[in-house]
DNA sequence: CATTCCCTTTAGTATGTACTAATACCATAC
DNA sequence: GTATGGTATTAGTACATACTAAAGGGAATG
Protein backbone atom coordinates (compact mmCIF):
# COMPACT_ATOMS: atom_id res chain seq x y z
CA UNK A 1 0.00 0.00 0.00
CA UNK A 2 2.93 2.22 -0.54
CA UNK A 3 2.12 4.33 -2.98
CA UNK A 4 -0.84 6.84 -3.22
CA UNK A 5 -0.98 7.74 -6.96
CA UNK A 6 -0.23 5.53 -9.73
CA UNK A 7 2.57 6.41 -12.31
CA UNK A 8 1.15 6.51 -15.43
CA UNK A 9 2.14 2.87 -16.48
CA UNK A 10 0.20 1.56 -13.47
CA UNK A 11 -2.61 3.64 -15.01
CA UNK A 12 -2.42 1.72 -17.95
CA UNK A 13 -2.38 -1.21 -16.51
CA UNK A 14 -5.51 -0.55 -14.01
CA UNK A 15 -7.41 0.91 -17.02
CA UNK A 16 -6.99 -2.53 -18.97
CA UNK A 17 -7.68 -4.64 -16.17
CA UNK A 18 -10.98 -2.74 -15.22
CA UNK A 19 -12.04 -2.87 -19.11
CA UNK A 20 -11.25 -6.78 -19.46
CA UNK A 21 -12.84 -7.63 -15.78
CA UNK A 22 -15.67 -5.26 -17.13
CA UNK A 23 -16.29 -7.21 -20.19
CA UNK A 24 -15.88 -10.64 -18.03
CA UNK A 25 -12.69 -11.62 -19.77
CA UNK A 26 -10.13 -13.77 -18.34
CA UNK A 27 -7.67 -11.12 -16.53
CA UNK A 28 -3.95 -12.68 -17.09
CA UNK A 29 -0.58 -11.50 -17.69
CA UNK A 30 -0.67 -12.54 -21.32
CA UNK A 31 -3.52 -10.51 -22.27
CA UNK A 32 -1.77 -7.49 -20.75
CA UNK A 33 1.30 -8.17 -22.67
CA UNK A 34 -0.51 -8.28 -25.78
CA UNK A 35 -2.65 -5.20 -24.94
CA UNK A 36 0.14 -3.21 -23.86
CA UNK A 37 2.55 -4.33 -25.49
CA UNK A 38 4.91 -5.19 -23.60
CA UNK A 39 6.72 -8.22 -22.98
CA UNK A 40 5.67 -10.91 -20.47
CA UNK A 41 8.99 -10.35 -18.33
CA UNK A 42 7.90 -7.09 -17.72
CA UNK A 43 4.15 -8.09 -17.06
CA UNK A 44 5.51 -9.86 -14.29
CA UNK A 45 7.56 -7.59 -12.79
CA UNK A 46 4.77 -4.80 -13.15
CA UNK A 47 2.41 -7.44 -11.75
CA UNK A 48 4.57 -7.62 -8.48
CA UNK A 49 4.46 -4.16 -7.63
CA UNK A 50 1.17 -3.61 -8.16
CA UNK A 51 0.65 -6.65 -5.78
CA UNK A 52 2.71 -4.76 -3.27
CA UNK A 53 1.22 -1.60 -3.30
CA UNK A 54 -2.32 -3.02 -3.31
CA UNK A 55 -3.41 -1.86 -6.64
CA UNK A 56 -4.22 -5.94 -7.47
CA UNK A 57 -4.02 -9.43 -5.67
CA UNK A 58 -3.27 -12.43 -7.64
CA UNK A 59 -5.30 -15.52 -7.22
CA UNK A 60 -3.69 -18.82 -6.67
CA UNK A 61 -4.43 -19.59 -10.36
CA UNK A 62 -2.56 -16.91 -11.62
CA UNK A 63 -6.08 -14.62 -12.27
CA UNK A 64 -5.46 -11.02 -11.31
CA UNK A 65 -8.18 -8.75 -9.16
CA UNK A 66 -8.61 -5.12 -8.63
CA UNK A 67 -8.55 -4.66 -4.47
CA UNK A 68 -11.48 -1.42 -4.08
CA UNK A 69 -8.47 1.16 -3.47
CA UNK A 70 -7.31 -0.16 -8.02
CA UNK A 71 -10.98 -0.14 -8.67
CA UNK A 72 -11.39 3.26 -7.74
CA UNK A 73 -7.61 4.82 -9.43
CA UNK A 74 -9.03 2.38 -12.57
CA UNK A 75 -12.76 4.21 -12.69
CA UNK A 76 -10.69 7.86 -12.19
CA UNK A 77 -8.21 7.21 -15.12
CA UNK A 78 -10.68 5.36 -17.75
CA UNK A 79 -13.34 8.46 -16.53
CA UNK A 80 -10.40 11.13 -16.74
CA UNK A 81 -9.58 9.51 -20.36
CA UNK A 82 -13.13 9.96 -21.71
CA UNK A 83 -13.46 12.98 -20.38
CA UNK A 84 -10.00 14.37 -22.41
CA UNK A 85 -11.40 12.36 -25.68
CA UNK A 86 -14.80 14.81 -25.25
CA UNK A 87 -12.77 17.46 -24.40
CA UNK A 88 -10.10 17.26 -27.53
CA UNK A 89 -12.99 16.19 -29.95
CA UNK A 90 -15.56 18.35 -28.75
CA UNK A 91 -13.87 21.70 -27.59
CA UNK A 92 -10.85 21.51 -29.39
CA UNK A 93 -12.54 19.87 -32.55
CA UNK A 94 -9.79 16.78 -33.18
CA UNK A 95 -11.06 14.32 -35.50
CA UNK A 96 -12.70 11.16 -33.94
CA UNK A 97 -10.28 8.92 -34.65
CA UNK A 98 -7.53 10.74 -33.18
CA UNK A 99 -8.58 11.64 -29.71
CA UNK A 100 -8.06 8.34 -28.72
CA UNK A 101 -4.51 8.31 -28.42
CA UNK A 102 -4.21 11.82 -27.74
CA UNK A 103 -6.22 11.85 -24.85
CA UNK A 104 -4.07 8.45 -23.85
CA UNK A 105 -1.05 10.88 -22.68
CA UNK A 106 -3.06 13.52 -21.12
CA UNK A 107 -5.02 11.07 -19.12
CA UNK A 108 -2.48 10.57 -16.87
CA UNK A 109 -1.83 14.58 -16.00
CA UNK A 110 -5.18 15.28 -15.09
CA UNK A 111 -6.49 16.38 -11.77
CA UNK A 112 -9.48 15.88 -10.13
CA UNK A 113 -10.35 19.85 -10.47
CA UNK A 114 -9.53 19.19 -14.02
CA UNK A 115 -11.85 16.67 -14.15
CA UNK A 116 -14.71 17.83 -12.39
CA UNK A 117 -15.11 20.59 -14.97
CA UNK A 118 -14.27 18.87 -17.45
CA UNK A 119 -17.70 17.10 -16.27
CA UNK A 120 -19.19 20.47 -15.76
CA UNK A 121 -18.44 21.77 -19.44
CA UNK A 122 -19.38 18.36 -21.13
CA UNK A 123 -22.57 17.71 -19.13
CA UNK A 124 -21.44 14.48 -17.52
CA UNK A 125 -21.46 12.82 -20.72
CA UNK A 126 -22.39 8.62 -20.21
CA UNK A 127 -20.40 7.60 -22.98
CA UNK A 128 -16.95 8.02 -24.75
CA UNK A 129 -16.76 9.66 -28.36
CA UNK A 130 -16.55 5.78 -29.36
CA UNK A 131 -19.67 5.40 -27.25
CA UNK A 132 -18.00 3.16 -24.88
CA UNK A 133 -19.58 3.70 -21.27
CA UNK A 134 -18.06 5.51 -18.34
CA UNK A 135 -17.59 3.60 -15.46
CA UNK A 136 -21.01 3.04 -13.87
CA UNK A 137 -22.84 3.44 -17.38
CA UNK A 138 -22.60 -0.11 -18.68
CA UNK A 139 -26.03 -0.79 -18.63
CA UNK A 140 -26.43 1.92 -21.36
CA UNK A 141 -24.27 -0.49 -23.59
CA UNK A 142 -25.19 -3.75 -22.97
CA UNK A 143 -28.22 -3.55 -25.26
CA UNK A 144 -25.81 -3.06 -28.25
CA UNK A 145 -25.48 -6.05 -30.23
CA UNK A 146 -21.97 -7.09 -32.06
CA UNK A 147 -22.05 -6.05 -35.67
CA UNK A 148 -20.89 -9.31 -36.12
CA UNK A 149 -24.17 -10.81 -35.27
CA UNK A 150 -26.20 -9.32 -37.90
CA UNK A 151 -27.67 -10.28 -41.00
CA UNK A 152 -28.12 -9.66 -44.35
CA UNK A 153 -30.51 -7.01 -44.91
CA UNK A 154 -30.60 -5.64 -41.57
CA UNK A 155 -30.78 -1.63 -41.14
CA UNK A 156 -28.67 -0.65 -37.95
CA UNK A 157 -27.36 2.18 -36.41
CA UNK A 158 -23.84 1.73 -35.18
CA UNK A 159 -23.32 2.83 -31.56
CA UNK A 160 -20.04 1.86 -30.42
CA UNK A 161 -16.69 0.98 -31.23
CA UNK A 162 -14.74 -0.96 -28.50
CA UNK A 163 -11.68 -0.13 -26.11
CA UNK A 164 -9.25 -1.53 -27.62
CA UNK A 165 -10.09 -1.01 -31.74
CA UNK A 166 -9.50 2.35 -29.99
CA UNK A 167 -6.17 1.49 -29.96
CA UNK A 168 -5.03 1.01 -33.79
CA UNK A 169 -5.14 4.26 -35.31
CA UNK A 170 -5.13 3.26 -39.02
CA UNK A 171 -8.47 0.93 -38.02
CA UNK A 172 -9.66 4.12 -36.59
CA UNK A 173 -8.61 6.42 -39.57
CA UNK A 174 -10.77 4.08 -42.05
CA UNK A 175 -13.65 3.67 -39.32
CA UNK A 176 -14.18 7.48 -39.69
CA UNK A 177 -13.57 7.72 -43.21
CA UNK A 178 -16.20 5.25 -44.01
CA UNK A 179 -18.90 6.60 -41.20
CA UNK A 180 -18.47 4.14 -39.11
CA UNK A 181 -18.70 6.09 -36.19
CA UNK A 182 -21.69 6.66 -33.17
CA UNK A 183 -25.06 7.18 -34.77
CA UNK A 184 -24.21 6.57 -38.42
CA UNK A 185 -27.08 4.66 -39.96
CA UNK A 186 -26.37 1.66 -42.75
CA UNK A 187 -27.56 -1.53 -43.78
CA UNK A 188 -25.70 -5.13 -43.66
CA UNK A 189 -25.07 -5.59 -47.60
CA UNK A 190 -23.48 -9.21 -47.43
CA UNK A 191 -21.78 -11.27 -45.29
CA UNK A 192 -18.88 -13.89 -45.82
CA UNK A 193 -18.17 -16.06 -43.40
CA UNK A 194 -15.67 -18.14 -45.65
CA UNK A 195 -13.67 -15.16 -45.87
CA UNK A 196 -14.28 -13.54 -42.61
CA UNK A 197 -15.88 -10.19 -43.75
CA UNK A 198 -19.36 -8.27 -43.71
CA UNK A 199 -19.70 -5.58 -45.64
CA UNK A 200 -22.54 -2.66 -45.70
CA UNK A 201 -23.81 0.37 -47.25
CA UNK A 202 -24.16 3.67 -45.78
CA UNK A 203 -23.84 7.54 -46.56
CA UNK A 204 -20.38 7.24 -47.50
CA UNK A 205 -20.78 3.80 -49.68
CA UNK A 206 -20.06 0.13 -49.66
CA UNK A 207 -17.63 -0.45 -46.54
CA UNK A 208 -16.47 -4.14 -45.84
CA UNK A 209 -15.09 -4.83 -42.29
CA UNK A 210 -13.44 -8.17 -41.21
CA UNK A 211 -15.37 -9.91 -38.93
CA UNK A 212 -13.36 -9.93 -35.82
CA UNK A 213 -13.43 -6.18 -36.10
CA UNK A 214 -16.54 -6.60 -36.53
CA UNK A 215 -17.16 -8.27 -33.11
CA UNK A 216 -15.85 -5.19 -31.07
CA UNK A 217 -18.37 -2.69 -33.15
CA UNK A 218 -21.73 -3.04 -31.51
CA UNK A 219 -24.72 -1.37 -33.05
CA UNK A 220 -28.61 -0.92 -32.66
CA UNK A 221 -31.04 -2.93 -34.91
CA UNK A 222 -33.80 -0.29 -36.81
CA UNK A 223 -37.33 -1.12 -36.46
CA UNK B 1 21.77 13.35 -30.80
CA UNK B 2 19.99 9.97 -29.84
CA UNK B 3 16.76 11.67 -28.54
CA UNK B 4 14.14 12.90 -30.87
CA UNK B 5 11.86 14.14 -28.72
CA UNK B 6 12.65 15.11 -24.63
CA UNK B 7 11.35 13.65 -21.99
CA UNK B 8 9.14 15.45 -19.36
CA UNK B 9 12.22 16.10 -17.29
CA UNK B 10 14.35 17.14 -19.77
CA UNK B 11 11.37 19.48 -20.91
CA UNK B 12 11.41 21.00 -17.53
CA UNK B 13 15.28 21.58 -18.09
CA UNK B 14 14.98 23.21 -20.74
CA UNK B 15 12.23 25.40 -20.25
CA UNK B 16 13.89 26.59 -17.26
CA UNK B 17 17.41 26.96 -19.04
CA UNK B 18 15.53 29.22 -22.08
CA UNK B 19 14.16 31.03 -19.47
CA UNK B 20 17.26 32.23 -17.64
CA UNK B 21 18.80 32.56 -21.04
CA UNK B 22 16.38 34.98 -21.79
CA UNK B 23 16.51 36.83 -18.81
CA UNK B 24 20.32 37.67 -18.97
CA UNK B 25 20.33 35.49 -15.70
CA UNK B 26 23.79 32.75 -15.51
CA UNK B 27 22.87 29.73 -16.92
CA UNK B 28 24.80 27.39 -14.39
CA UNK B 29 24.02 24.15 -12.56
CA UNK B 30 23.43 25.55 -9.24
CA UNK B 31 20.92 27.44 -10.20
CA UNK B 32 18.82 24.48 -12.20
CA UNK B 33 18.90 22.90 -8.79
CA UNK B 34 17.44 25.17 -7.18
CA UNK B 35 14.71 25.71 -9.51
CA UNK B 36 13.53 22.52 -10.46
CA UNK B 37 14.69 21.46 -6.65
CA UNK B 38 16.39 18.73 -7.12
CA UNK B 39 20.22 17.47 -5.97
CA UNK B 40 23.51 19.06 -7.81
CA UNK B 41 24.76 15.65 -8.58
CA UNK B 42 21.34 15.27 -10.22
CA UNK B 43 21.62 18.13 -12.60
CA UNK B 44 25.36 16.69 -12.87
CA UNK B 45 24.26 13.90 -14.47
CA UNK B 46 21.36 14.94 -16.46
CA UNK B 47 22.81 17.73 -18.19
CA UNK B 48 25.56 15.22 -19.54
CA UNK B 49 22.75 13.15 -21.12
CA UNK B 50 21.36 16.55 -22.14
CA UNK B 51 24.74 17.61 -24.20
CA UNK B 52 24.67 13.67 -25.10
CA UNK B 53 21.28 14.49 -27.02
CA UNK B 54 22.29 17.62 -28.81
CA UNK B 55 20.03 19.93 -26.49
CA UNK B 56 22.90 21.84 -24.50
CA UNK B 57 26.43 22.16 -25.13
CA UNK B 58 28.50 23.30 -21.75
CA UNK B 59 31.39 25.65 -22.01
CA UNK B 60 34.69 25.37 -20.80
CA UNK B 61 33.44 28.01 -17.57
CA UNK B 62 30.47 25.34 -16.98
CA UNK B 63 28.13 27.84 -18.52
CA UNK B 64 25.22 26.32 -20.27
CA UNK B 65 24.20 27.24 -23.55
CA UNK B 66 20.89 25.46 -25.64
CA UNK B 67 21.84 24.55 -29.38
CA UNK B 68 19.40 25.47 -31.62
CA UNK B 69 17.53 21.81 -31.45
CA UNK B 70 17.37 22.54 -27.62
CA UNK B 71 16.31 26.29 -28.33
CA UNK B 72 13.19 24.91 -30.20
CA UNK B 73 12.39 22.17 -28.11
CA UNK B 74 12.22 24.94 -25.27
CA UNK B 75 9.99 27.34 -27.02
CA UNK B 76 7.90 24.49 -27.63
CA UNK B 77 7.01 23.42 -24.57
CA UNK B 78 7.07 26.85 -23.33
CA UNK B 79 4.53 27.70 -26.04
CA UNK B 80 2.40 24.32 -25.01
CA UNK B 81 2.68 25.68 -21.17
CA UNK B 82 1.45 28.96 -21.47
CA UNK B 83 -1.59 27.67 -23.83
CA UNK B 84 -2.43 25.01 -21.36
CA UNK B 85 -2.44 27.70 -18.97
CA UNK B 86 -5.11 29.66 -21.63
CA UNK B 87 -7.06 26.95 -21.81
CA UNK B 88 -7.38 25.90 -18.10
CA UNK B 89 -8.13 29.67 -17.27
CA UNK B 90 -10.30 30.19 -20.02
CA UNK B 91 -12.44 27.55 -21.37
CA UNK B 92 -12.10 25.40 -17.81
CA UNK B 93 -12.20 28.42 -15.55
CA UNK B 94 -9.80 27.17 -13.18
CA UNK B 95 -8.58 29.78 -10.66
CA UNK B 96 -5.88 31.93 -11.82
CA UNK B 97 -3.12 30.68 -9.28
CA UNK B 98 -3.95 27.02 -9.85
CA UNK B 99 -3.38 26.80 -13.43
CA UNK B 100 0.51 27.40 -13.68
CA UNK B 101 0.44 23.87 -11.85
CA UNK B 102 -1.83 21.77 -13.41
CA UNK B 103 -0.25 22.84 -16.88
CA UNK B 104 3.18 22.26 -16.01
CA UNK B 105 1.89 18.51 -16.10
CA UNK B 106 -0.16 18.55 -19.14
CA UNK B 107 2.31 20.55 -21.41
CA UNK B 108 4.36 17.32 -22.01
CA UNK B 109 1.75 15.10 -23.58
CA UNK B 110 0.29 17.87 -25.41
CA UNK B 111 0.79 17.26 -29.49
CA UNK B 112 1.17 19.91 -32.06
CA UNK B 113 -2.21 19.35 -33.34
CA UNK B 114 -3.24 20.03 -29.96
CA UNK B 115 -1.26 23.08 -30.05
CA UNK B 116 -2.85 24.34 -33.33
CA UNK B 117 -6.01 23.64 -32.06
CA UNK B 118 -5.41 25.74 -29.04
CA UNK B 119 -3.77 28.69 -30.72
CA UNK B 120 -6.88 28.61 -33.15
CA UNK B 121 -9.18 28.79 -30.08
CA UNK B 122 -7.55 31.46 -27.71
CA UNK B 123 -6.48 33.45 -30.81
CA UNK B 124 -2.78 33.11 -30.45
CA UNK B 125 -2.25 34.92 -27.36
CA UNK B 126 1.36 36.50 -27.17
CA UNK B 127 1.26 36.63 -23.35
CA UNK B 128 0.30 33.72 -20.74
CA UNK B 129 -2.53 34.36 -18.17
CA UNK B 130 0.34 35.40 -15.54
CA UNK B 131 1.49 37.91 -18.11
CA UNK B 132 4.73 36.45 -19.01
CA UNK B 133 5.92 36.19 -23.23
CA UNK B 134 5.12 33.84 -25.47
CA UNK B 135 8.71 32.97 -26.68
CA UNK B 136 9.15 35.43 -29.52
CA UNK B 137 7.22 38.11 -28.17
CA UNK B 138 9.63 39.49 -25.24
CA UNK B 139 9.30 42.67 -27.07
CA UNK B 140 5.75 43.25 -24.66
CA UNK B 141 6.81 42.43 -21.45
CA UNK B 142 10.10 44.97 -22.11
CA UNK B 143 8.51 47.94 -21.41
CA UNK B 144 7.36 47.10 -17.71
CA UNK B 145 9.58 48.15 -14.82
CA UNK B 146 9.81 46.00 -11.69
CA UNK B 147 6.97 46.86 -9.20
CA UNK B 148 10.14 47.24 -6.68
CA UNK B 149 11.37 50.61 -8.25
CA UNK B 150 8.64 52.33 -7.54
CA UNK B 151 8.03 54.95 -5.12
CA UNK B 152 5.18 56.47 -3.17
CA UNK B 153 2.17 57.75 -4.77
CA UNK B 154 2.79 56.04 -8.37
CA UNK B 155 -0.32 55.25 -9.57
CA UNK B 156 0.44 51.10 -11.27
CA UNK B 157 -1.50 48.59 -13.14
CA UNK B 158 -0.06 45.12 -12.36
CA UNK B 159 1.03 43.63 -15.93
CA UNK B 160 3.22 40.68 -15.14
CA UNK B 161 4.37 38.36 -12.70
CA UNK B 162 7.35 36.00 -13.51
CA UNK B 163 7.43 32.33 -13.84
CA UNK B 164 9.26 31.92 -11.37
CA UNK B 165 7.18 33.62 -8.90
CA UNK B 166 4.68 30.78 -10.57
CA UNK B 167 5.76 28.23 -8.69
CA UNK B 168 5.16 28.48 -5.15
CA UNK B 169 1.26 28.02 -5.15
CA UNK B 170 1.01 29.56 -1.73
CA UNK B 171 2.57 33.22 -3.07
CA UNK B 172 0.09 33.07 -5.70
CA UNK B 173 -3.08 32.13 -3.76
CA UNK B 174 -1.86 35.29 -1.84
CA UNK B 175 -1.42 37.02 -4.81
CA UNK B 176 -4.75 36.12 -6.70
CA UNK B 177 -6.73 36.93 -3.41
CA UNK B 178 -5.38 40.59 -3.10
CA UNK B 179 -5.52 41.05 -6.88
CA UNK B 180 -2.14 41.66 -7.63
CA UNK B 181 -3.03 39.62 -10.99
CA UNK B 182 -2.46 41.37 -14.54
CA UNK B 183 -4.75 44.58 -15.22
CA UNK B 184 -5.54 45.15 -12.04
CA UNK B 185 -4.56 49.02 -10.54
CA UNK B 186 -2.83 49.79 -7.25
CA UNK B 187 -1.35 52.77 -6.19
CA UNK B 188 2.28 52.03 -3.57
CA UNK B 189 1.36 53.37 -0.79
CA UNK B 190 4.65 52.88 1.49
CA UNK B 191 8.02 51.35 0.51
CA UNK B 192 10.10 50.14 3.89
CA UNK B 193 13.45 49.55 2.29
CA UNK B 194 14.85 48.31 5.81
CA UNK B 195 11.72 45.82 6.33
CA UNK B 196 11.92 44.91 2.48
CA UNK B 197 8.82 45.16 2.24
CA UNK B 198 6.19 47.36 -0.23
CA UNK B 199 2.76 48.38 0.69
CA UNK B 200 0.21 48.96 -2.18
CA UNK B 201 -3.65 49.67 -2.12
CA UNK B 202 -5.93 48.41 -4.73
CA UNK B 203 -9.32 47.57 -4.91
CA UNK B 204 -9.30 44.82 -2.33
CA UNK B 205 -7.50 46.92 0.26
CA UNK B 206 -3.68 47.14 1.23
CA UNK B 207 -1.41 44.51 0.39
CA UNK B 208 1.65 44.10 1.74
CA UNK B 209 4.61 42.21 -0.93
CA UNK B 210 8.36 41.53 0.60
CA UNK B 211 10.82 43.70 -1.93
CA UNK B 212 12.23 40.03 -3.11
CA UNK B 213 8.82 39.23 -4.80
CA UNK B 214 8.13 42.75 -6.17
CA UNK B 215 11.47 42.29 -7.72
CA UNK B 216 9.59 40.02 -10.46
CA UNK B 217 6.48 41.70 -10.88
CA UNK B 218 5.95 44.52 -13.59
CA UNK B 219 3.98 46.98 -13.66
CA UNK B 220 3.35 50.25 -16.25
CA UNK B 221 3.29 53.45 -14.61
CA UNK B 222 -0.04 55.45 -15.48
CA UNK B 223 0.32 58.92 -16.65
C1' DC C 1 48.34 32.04 3.06
C1' DA C 2 44.43 29.96 5.00
C1' DT C 3 39.59 29.98 5.49
C1' DT C 4 35.20 30.21 3.63
C1' DC C 5 31.69 30.02 0.16
C1' DC C 6 29.82 28.51 -3.94
C1' DC C 7 29.79 25.21 -7.32
C1' DT C 8 30.64 20.71 -9.41
C1' DT C 9 31.86 16.07 -9.54
C1' DT C 10 32.73 11.19 -8.10
C1' DA C 11 31.15 7.16 -5.87
C1' DG C 12 27.72 4.36 -4.47
C1' DT C 13 22.85 3.29 -4.27
C1' DA C 14 17.77 2.91 -5.28
C1' DT C 15 13.58 2.50 -8.05
C1' DG C 16 10.54 2.10 -12.08
C1' DT C 17 10.32 0.47 -16.41
C1' DA C 18 11.87 -1.91 -20.16
C1' DC C 19 14.43 -5.80 -22.87
C1' DT C 20 16.25 -10.92 -24.33
C1' DA C 21 17.33 -15.67 -23.38
C1' DA C 22 16.34 -19.49 -21.07
C1' DT C 23 13.62 -22.25 -18.12
C1' DA C 24 9.50 -24.03 -16.04
C1' DC C 25 4.79 -25.23 -15.65
C1' DC C 26 0.44 -26.97 -17.18
C1' DA C 27 -3.32 -28.61 -19.92
C1' DT C 28 -4.68 -30.57 -24.06
C1' DA C 29 -3.96 -33.18 -28.13
C1' DC C 30 -2.10 -36.82 -30.54
C1' DG D 1 2.88 -40.70 -22.50
C1' DT D 2 5.02 -37.42 -25.04
C1' DA D 3 4.65 -33.42 -27.81
C1' DT D 4 2.68 -28.84 -28.29
C1' DG D 5 1.08 -24.36 -27.22
C1' DG D 6 0.10 -21.00 -24.00
C1' DT D 7 1.70 -18.90 -19.91
C1' DA D 8 4.78 -17.36 -16.30
C1' DT D 9 9.13 -16.92 -14.17
C1' DT D 10 14.15 -16.35 -13.41
C1' DA D 11 18.43 -14.36 -14.68
C1' DG D 12 20.86 -10.85 -16.48
C1' DT D 13 20.96 -6.28 -18.42
C1' DA D 14 19.92 -1.32 -19.60
C1' DC D 15 18.49 3.34 -18.93
C1' DA D 16 16.38 7.60 -16.88
C1' DT D 17 15.91 9.65 -12.82
C1' DA D 18 16.58 10.39 -8.22
C1' DC D 19 19.26 10.35 -3.58
C1' DT D 20 23.44 10.95 0.14
C1' DA D 21 28.21 11.34 1.41
C1' DA D 22 32.40 12.91 0.31
C1' DA D 23 35.81 15.15 -2.30
C1' DG D 24 37.63 18.73 -5.31
C1' DG D 25 38.04 23.31 -7.51
C1' DG D 26 38.16 28.28 -7.74
C1' DA D 27 37.45 32.95 -6.09
C1' DA D 28 37.16 36.10 -2.60
C1' DT D 29 37.98 37.48 2.07
C1' DG D 30 40.44 38.02 6.04
FE1 LIG E 1 -10.11 5.87 -25.69
FE1 LIG F 1 -13.18 6.36 -26.51
FE1 LIG G 1 3.33 28.89 -15.82
FE1 LIG H 1 2.00 31.69 -16.65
Amino acid sequence: MTELTPTPTIEDYLGIIFTLERDGEEVIGARLSELLEVSAPTVTVTLRRMVRDGWINITPARKIELTPKGVDAAKAVIRRHMLTEWMLAKILNLPWSKVHEEAHRIEHSISSEVELSLIDKLDDPALCPHGNPMPGQESISSKWKPLSECITGDKIIIERIHEFLEEDPVLMDYLESNQIVPGKQAVINEILPFNKTITLKNESGIVTLGLDIAKSIYIEKQH
